[in-house]
RNA sequence: GGGCGCUUAGCUCAGUUGGCUAGAGCAUCUCGUUUACACCGAGAGGGUCGGGGGUUCGAGUCCCUCAGCGCCCACCA
């Protein structure tokens, strides 16, 4: 015997991984005559930090439609990649510094790049050796990092093409600011947290405003009522003299309809340099706009004595300033708001007045929203288009510029002599480049990590000429986590179109995230984080992978625990055990046949299930259902094949059958645990050099429906004669059988399955009848047991009448007889009919031995 | 404020166009050391599908409503 008992992972995984990558498996090829292409680009992860769970599960669902696609003679092409994250990268990385007592102010901006450049390889090299070890069948030859030449390079056209086409402009714009960071961040970065402020209502001239930043009043340039409110009517367009803490300062009354009435004392005080609404108020006023706050988070010279402190500083040194003036009416400590925070290190976002590359959404969102509502690209799960159609709709333009040295570098030049005056060009290692006799000087700042990583279907298959691209292009699906639905699958969705004209994949598929143990979401500080490496050293890669894959349902978020990869790394040894089996049966048999040629009920009725199953695992699988593809192949070899097949072939044995069953179901389970599948098709050896990885996905086989259909019989039996003897306490009993072929014909089958001593032929019923069977099968049994069996047949009496009842009502039903399909109805019939007879067989057997029901 | 989703066995969750005598895994209980497997086999218990109403011959599935939970978006100072 070639296969130990227990099925060790760790003895086989990486070898292989090895043999798949020599024999070049995941390389996209036609394997058997053309059947088409099949595509997908690896959502790239950061390669800034470890693998966590999250990544094993979009591996384990991008390679299981790999590997799928694949077997179906596809050329598969799952192409790899990682991604720079700009600024998450930078976190990260600004973090390592400070803990060096260091700062990214000690180094120049191309030392920083060089540094940040090697921490990134590192990280990646681990990385993507997690990858293999979990068995991802991309073609690593193809791989793209976000800084490749050909992805700066497609970023470079496309923001000249969006520069030519009017569609990229360069404004002063009030941009969400992490003072911390010091860099403007994009809308869907900020995130809003609750919180409790104070709101304080102070003397503002002759009004009373209510305001959470005081500090802030150093910008005012207006004060604004709403049009209808009759207390301030006569107050619009009048400029009006104010007591600041500084000093007296003259300030313009506006009407505008964006102030409630009802919140405060109705009167807003406009801060147009700090204030995304107060911006808008003074684009349609035309005020102007005064910067109070610095881009490191102090008061400028504005603020007169309270420059230099820190915004939260000057808060309070103003408060105090206006109680000690009597200018402080009343403070509202409880009030409720939302405050915007920067997503990565929580400092308070501030809304600061930059000049940026900003990105024209409506022009880029209008044939995307399109695109979407012509369905040209299906959602799994399908609610995920309207929510996106909702985003794209409501998009302000895209802020671009990042103010960190880790990304790719704007390739834009000001002239040192005109503020205004901008030009493209690529020579973005230079500083200072001459054009036409004037000087200009580089744009410091990179793209936002979207920017190009929201072209990676195109850039990755080289556009516009790369024979990927004219093969694979548009891709076919795009598997990526939900909460990236908003700042990259939208983006490549516009991108996409805006370049190439085309949707850059057909299918989206929306994973959920996996939750720690308690359901709740992974983080360190709750302690509840699941170490992906540990599980695969406990379980392996398989057992991971099925554990990830139970249940798994489209954008549904899930929680992990190693229960999971138990029942995974269970399956697994099942398997093992069924092809350690099978080898044992099957031995040195020179030249098997594996063409299945059916001979006993068994082999028809097996074939039967392989058919069945394999167009219920088709079908999930072709709408990215992978938990019930899961579920109906894990039963299939489970229930069906180890314990009714290969129980009943240890009765009667066809070699043929058995094979081929064990092939096919090895090639049913490839996608979703290859490891096992690929070690076990090699042990087996019967084809020389070949892979279970590139063997062609089955054809259902053909087999009688009528064997089959008497095995699902015997199968009732067998099933009713077990539980007979479990709850009569009945056990090594002989089973009688009187006009029943079927029995007859398979006395050694039952007596096995059933585990009964023997199987007999009588003219008359010798103890228990079974009674929910079609055959005439009795059980012998003592005296004593008969006191059981009478409460037993009462139970089924019970039930048998109500399930009549039911029956006759329905079918006694006009509307249901006229208005149902008929294979329903007759199917009703049927359940009736055999309803009745259990009954009347249970009568009988009652009267037989005198219990009285 | 708007949007999306969830509520089904003790636990975690499936249940595609309405046809279900409502399923799975784990857990529980009973039996079993049968020569592929104790990472096993056989069997059992356990649910008025969150509450209420409606459409329908028929509702876990569709509609309305109430309650609880979760996520996302939004500029109320």
């Amino acid at each position: 015997m070639n296969l130990p008992k227990v099925y060790e992972p760790e003895k086989y995984e990486s070898d292989i991984y090895a043999l798949w990558e020599k024999g070049d498996v995941f390389k996209p090829e036609n394997r058997f005559g053309n059947k088409g292409t099949f595509s997908m680009v690896m959502p790239p992860p950061n390669a800034n930090a470890p693998l966590h769970v999250g990544h094993c599960l979009f591996v384990t669902v991008e390679d299981i439609v790999t590997r799928y696609a694949r077997m179906q003679g596809k050329a598969a092409l799952w192409l790899p990649g990682a991604d720079h994250a700009g600024f998450e990268t930078w976190v990260v990385y600004e973090k390592r510094l400070e803990k060096e007592g260091k700062s990214r102010f000690d180094y120049s901006r191309e030392e920083l790049y060089q540094q940040v450049w090697d921490f990134v390889a590192d990280n990646k090299e681990t990385f993507f050796q997690q990858f293999r070890a979990l068995g991802a069948s991309c073609d690593w030859s193809r791989f793209t990092f976000t800084l490749d030449e050909k992805v700066v390079r497609t970023a470079f056209n496309t923001f000249k093409k969006l520069w030519d086409d009017g569609l990229i402009y360069r404004g002063e714009r009030l941009v969400n600011y992490c003072t911390k960071h010091r860099t403007g961040f994009a809308d869907i970065e900020v995130a809003y947290e609750d919180a409790t402020t104070p709101l304080y209502y102070m003397q503002y001239g002759p009004f009373v405003v209510a305001t959470t930043r005081p500090e802030t009043k150093f910008g005012d340039t207006a004060v604004a009522v709403h049009p209808d409110d009759e207390r301030y009517k006569d107050m619009v367009g009048k400029t009006v003299t104010v007591e600041g803490v500084n000093g007296p300062f003259e300030i313009m009354v506006i009407a505008d309809e964006m102030v409630d009435m009802s919140f405060g004392t109705g009167v807003l005080k406009i801060t147009p340099a700090h204030s995304f609404d107060d911006w808008e108020a003074a684009q349609r006023h035309n005020l102007p706009a005064v910067r109070v706050i610095d881009h490191d988070g102090t008061l400028n010279e504005r603020a007169g004595r309270f420059r230099g402190m820190t915004v939260l500083e000057a808060r309070k040194a103003i408060v105090a300033a206006l109680k000690e003036k009597n200018m402080l009416i009343k403070v509202d400590e409880h009030y409720q708001n939302r405050m915007g925070k920067c997503y990565k290190c929580g400092t308070i976002i501030e809304p600061m007045l930059m000049e940026q590359w900003f990105v024209d959404m409506d022009r880029l969102a209008k044939p995307a929203i399109k695109a979407l509502e012509e369905k040209r690209i299906a959602f799994h799960p399908e609610s995920k288009r309207k929510q996106l159609i909702e985003y794209l709709q409501n998009l302000r333009d895209w802020n671009v510029s990042r103010q960190i040295a880790w990304g790719i570098p704007i390739p834009a030049f000001q002239n040192v002599d005109d503020a205004d005056d901008w030009i493209y060009d690529e020579r973005v290692d230079q500083e200072i480049i001459e054009v036409d006799g004037k000087t200009y000087h580089r744009d410091p700042d990179v793209f936002d990590t979207w920017f190009s990583s929201g072209q990676w279907p195109f850039v990755t298959t080289n556009y516009p000429d790369g024979d990927d691209f004219k093969k694979f292009y548009p891709t076919n699906l795009m598997e990526t986590a939900s909460d990236i639905l908003y700042p990259w699958v939208s983006r490549m969705i516009m991108l996409g179109l805006y370049v190439t004209d085309e949707v850059p994949f057909k299918d989206v598929y929306l994973h959920g995230l996996v939750l720690g143990p308690d359901g709740q979401k992974m983080s360190k500080s709750k302690g509840n984080v699941v170490n992906p490496v540990e599980q695969l050293e406990k379980f392996g890669a398989d057992a991971l992978r099925l554990g990830l894959i139970t249940n798994a349902v489209a954008g549904a978020n899930q929680p992990y625990t190693d229960v999971k990869a138990t029942g995974g790394r269970n399956f697994c040894n099942k398997l093992w055990n069924i092809a350690r089996y099978c080898e044992e049966k099957i031995g040195d048999t020179k030249d098997l046949n594996r063409e299945p040629n059916p001979q006993t009920m068994a082999d028809h009725w097996i074939l039967w299930k392989l058919q069945q199953s394999m167009q219920a695992i088709c079908d999930a699988l072709d709408t990215y259902r992978f938990g019930e593809a899961w579920d109906t192949v894990y039963h299939l070899v489970w229930d069906d094949f180890a314990d009714w097949y290969i129980e009943a072939s240890k009765a009667e044995l066809n070699l043929s059958v058995l094979a081929y069953g064990l092939e096919t179901i090895l090639k049913l389970v490839h996608p979703f645990a290859p490891f096992v599948t690929e070690t076990i098709w090699q042990t087996l050896a019967w084809e020389e050099g070949s892979f279970l990885a590139t063997s062609q996905w089955p054809t259902p086989p053909k087999g009688s429906a009528d064997e089959a259909d008497a095995f699902e019989q015997l199968i009732g039996v067998v099933q009713e004669t077990r539980a007979l003897m479990v709850e009569l306490n009945a056990r090594g009993r002989t089973l009688y059988y009187k006009d029943a072929p079927l029995i007859n014909d398979n006395a050694e089958l039952i007596k096995r399955l059933a585990k009964v001593a023997a199987v007999k032929e009588v003219t008359d019923g010798q103890g228990v009848r079974l009674t929910q069977t079609r055959q005439q099968v009795w059980l012998d049994v003592d005296n004593d047991t008969l006191q059981r069996y009478g409460s037993l047949l009462q139970e089924r009496l019970q039930e048998t009448r109500s399930r009549i009842a039911q029956l006759e009502g329905r079918l006694g039903n006009n509307s249901y007889v006229d208005h149902a399909p008929k294979v329903l109805v007759e199917q009703s019939r049927e359940q009736l009919a055999d309803a009745q007879a259990a009954l009347e067989t249970i009568s009988a057997q009652a009267q037989k031995y005198g219990i009285t029901l």
